[in-house]
DNA sequence: AAAATTTACTTAACAGTGTTAAATTAACAG
DNA sequence: CTGTTAATTTAACACTGTTAAGTAAATTTT
């Protein structure tokens, strides 16, 4: 059973054969619920193996959220190239959403899990990057939409609007993720409370004339 | 070491004596760091008498739900004095994001997590009831506006819209809970967040000359 | 070519978890 | 005083993330 030498090619190989397995796993039966073994299982392999390539599980998990946020920005990098700056604003919203509706998993783990900091420096995506940094993303595209004056007239940090916006986004999406099973409340269709949302940030920020 | 027999009025007690040693512990450290000897220990008794009284920690935690699902409405309740409709609107939201920000653990464990679903002939709590359930709260003000005829004039989903107003303040709170610490983003006051987010759930629903 | 080292991996074990079965002991009923 | 029941404990189970100690092949050194 003890194998040959591996050239780092190799060695990212299986790299990435751990981060492919866990990535199925977790997505399917959430974080918690997958065992390292049974990771390592899955690949055929003893999970000792697994610590070779990952520190801990939390490494491993931070490794599978770095390719997450990259396929996020991937995923939203088309919809910049819509003509009208606020027709961008909204697309974003709505490929952002639909990124958190369709990988609830994923999106958990991204955006309502507390990780422990991590020194900036070992990060492997670019910050400030419109192809790998969503919110970056976001950010130019408010700024565009504020450039060409569209915000009501008292509205002015660009950051501001945008937390505010991924927060109403954030809010209806990781509601419908936690929530959608409860039967305490009567929840209305999940595309209606985002369009409301949409709505809401429209007409909440934008200008009375525009759109 | 083995005790005297026990009324219900004493089972009760250290039912409760159990629930309120679990809770501080979940608050100041989270429940998966919490173990059950250890809330065992904090009250003297072996782990396995928590067992007699809580089937397993999920019902413990469940437990200690209801009472702060309690102590969120009741800490709303004193808003709903407040003389004009939408002015009560805004202040529950503001109460909300108040008990939201002062116990996060309590909040994660209520609104960000997810439970296995209950047969809601269990419940303790009263659905419907302005006493004891939030969203109910939340609703009844919204409806307040909604016959007052503030909303904007396309709005007529009561439960939409107060869905809406919820995840916009929960997308605030939630976010912030989680990602405070993240230094990815640039993060404005959170104050500011919040006065932002209720402006735009104002503009954004309210007819033009209302607020 | 033989010996020593390095590499990729495994098995075995540790300290902890939630949970359950099997005692143990006190209080009560006859 | 005896038998039963209730409250509680100790001991144990199956499992977790993680680490120490091996094992054997490939490579490097002598």
């Amino acid at each position: 059973m003890p194998p040959k030498l591996k050239t780092d090619a190799e060695r990212q190989q299986l790299r990435t054969l751990i981060i492919d397995a866990a990535r199925e796993l977790f997505v399917s039966r959430g974080v918690d619920a997958v065992t390292m073994r049974e990771i390592a299982k899955r690949i055929d392999y003893s999970a000792t193996s697994i610590y070779h390539h990952f520190e801990d599980k939390e490494s491993l998990i931070r490794a599978i959220c770095d390719t997450d946020f990259l396929a996020l920005a991937s995923s939203l990098k088309a919809v910049l190239q819509l003509p009208h700056p606020v027709e961008r604003m909204r697309a974003l919203g709505s490929g952002y959403a639909a990124f958190a509706l369709s990988h609830p998993n994923h999106y958990r783990l991204m955006f309502m899990t507390e990780h422990p900091p991590i020194d900036p420096a070992l990060l492997s995506l670019k910050q400030n990057n419109a192809e790998q940094d969503a919110y970056f993303q976001l950010k130019s595209v408010v700024k565009e939409v504020y450039d060409a004056d569209y915000f009501r007239p008292d509205l002015h940090d660009v950051d501001l609007i945008a937390q505010t916006i991924w927060a109403g986004i954030h809010g209806v999406c990781s509601l419908q993720i936690t929530m959608a099973q409860d039967t305490w409340v009567n929840w209305v269709d999940i595309s209606a409370r985002l369009d409301l949302m949409q709505q809401m940030i429209t007409h909440g920020l934008l200008k009375d004339g525009v759109e």
